[in-house]
DNA sequence: CATGAATGAGCTTTCATTCAT
DNA sequence: GATGAATGAAAGCTCATTCAT
């Protein structure tokens, strides 16, 4: 097993034990188990617990960022697009801790964490406002709409939707009906 | 101080530890001193750290659900109520710490608190619900849509874009656009 | 109630508690709760936690004292005598905490204390030892034997049987054959 | 140092602060810095203080029925057999906090423990007994006697009198007059 | 390199004692 | 006097981190 490997090896470790224990259960020891190392080899591959939480994050949010990229590359319109991205969401949102999402920020994290936090998050509106941009282009949306208000509707819908889903009635991913939240941000809720 | 009254001080001096210091500065002995009482004296209100946070967890659940019923209430049509529910929840995301939302429930809560949790939430959903279900009455939006799917697309909308421009720009709840964000969720962003 | 009669229910109320409780459980807040009085009331009657200990060492011992006179002078023989002090001492070892016997000392006490304790015990051996001088004049026993030592195998003897009986059987008090003991003490097991 | 010779260390460690500070002085901290290790050591050999404690009782409990053993195996008639027991447990005594005896088992142990203590006092009288049973068949002692009551006998004189030297005139256990204690409980002292 | 026994700073929790009412 | 809410010293315990092997 290769260095990076390993490395992979005791991140992925690390998301499976803060995903079944949360935060409280969320021990050195016990992640080096889940990944057959001893306690001491994580130290090999990450600077401190915190710095492998820090890259539990990255990690998570690349993941994340992969497959919005993909979601928005696969459909042909809009509305297939944000059906895409909500399997996609609900997916990973069952099977990582989402990590991802909004009040991580509110954790003490060191400034610069923040910071990175911070980038990715503009990455992930950008990368879903440009689409919109070209939504707007194609004539399928309304101009002059507020580009990151309407990335916040999807983002917030899409995620809100899938955890009340996944969480609130036990449903599987695949079972959740992202046309219709799909068709629903786009088209509103007014007569 | 009534008992009552300093629970509640010591409730409210957890929370505002919780909000500034996040999860790891929150240790008792801190708490103790913002409430201006002694270690000791939390036991004598709480049984145990866990159980001090369990109440921080319903307290600020409960006040939420208060706030939602006022912006209701106040309001004259549904974009309005909705405007409501937008500047409160600002309020409340920039004032509490954001306990009350998204994926705490992944936290390790013991059972019966987690169920709780649930429980809260849906009541916060029968609450929106019903309110749709009277615009649905007053012909102010569209039958036949999944009122649970509506929910879900105004709160999430609201809690992510309120997030984003807390703490991605640093504006001030008040100046947040309200209603463009309540009237794109009911009008939708599709031409 | 007078001040006195008070002082008493806090003693017995202590005795109570350490008897059901064990020394772990042995907590100002319960022996006030058991004696119906306020905490702060102990203060009044006693020093500190460790003056109450000492009081109730004193007390159990004084009881013992007295009763073990009594079972002697009642007595007729040594025998009936012995006998006496049997039933005496295995109700005492089942209603009070065994206070009184051994391993006590051992207990971390201030010097002082143990002085007591010590001259508390000098005057039981020397009750029983004046008993057993009684009985050498009157020739019940062999003269020339060391009556300290014969002190011990009668304390001895019908401490480690009582205690065997009523915790390992769980007979009552009543149901010892307190006779037979005290023959096995005064005639030996040999042939 | 093996692992199991580490935890030996510890406690007999424990054993010596139990001995020399008694209940109260019985502290995690103080008890790692006699064992020369540091506090968190501890409780990588034991779960917790309580544990601890348990384990102290067992293996005190088990050293003393060696002694036991080794006491009756050397004797050759029973007198022998007794003062060889006496001077056995006079050495235990002094060196040993006593947590072999009596009241023990009045301290709130959890159940499974006073079950253990409880099993461990049968194996003792168990052992005095068949020693008993085989004198009878020597004839060295009356037949018909009561078994159990002449161990209690045994067991009882030998403890306080050996208790009654050592703590009330600071005699060492081999000044103790061994062979003249297990005479009279072999041959009474009735005339 | 990899390990896991050892560590102790730092946390939660307990409870004897105080003292304002 | 009597009370019991408040206290904080002191203790048990945890767990990230180190380092000898």
């Amino acid at each position: 097993m290769s260095k990076e490997e390993k490395r992979l090896e005791i991140l992925t470790a690390a998301m499976r034990i803060m995903h079944q224990e949360g935060f409280e259960g969320f021990k050195m020891e016990d992640i080096a188990k889940e990944a057959g190392v001893g306690k001491g080899t994580i130290y090999e591959y990450f600077e401190s617990k915190n710095d492998l939480f820090l890259e539990m994050l990255r990690f998570s949010t690349e993941q994340f960022i992969t497959g919005l990229e993909n979601s928005l590359a696969t459909g042909t319109d809009l509305e297939s697009k944000i059906s895409n991205l909500s399997l996609f969401g609900s997916k990973f949102l069952s099977s990582h801790l989402n990590l991802v999402n909004s009040n991580i920020s509110h954790l003490s994290l060191p400034e610069d964490s923040k910071d990175q936090i911070k980038r990715y998050w503009e990455h992930i509106y950008k990368t879903i406002e440009s689409e919109l941009a070209k939504a707007i282009e194609g004539g399928e949306i309304k101009p002059h709409i507020d580009l990151k208000m309407a990335a916040s509707v999807i983002i917030g819908s899409l995620n809100q939707y899938a955890f009340k889903k996944l969480y609130g009635t036990g449903l599987p991913p695949e079972q959740i009906d992202h046309q219709a939240i799909a068709r629903m941000i786009l088209q509103g809720m007014q007569k």
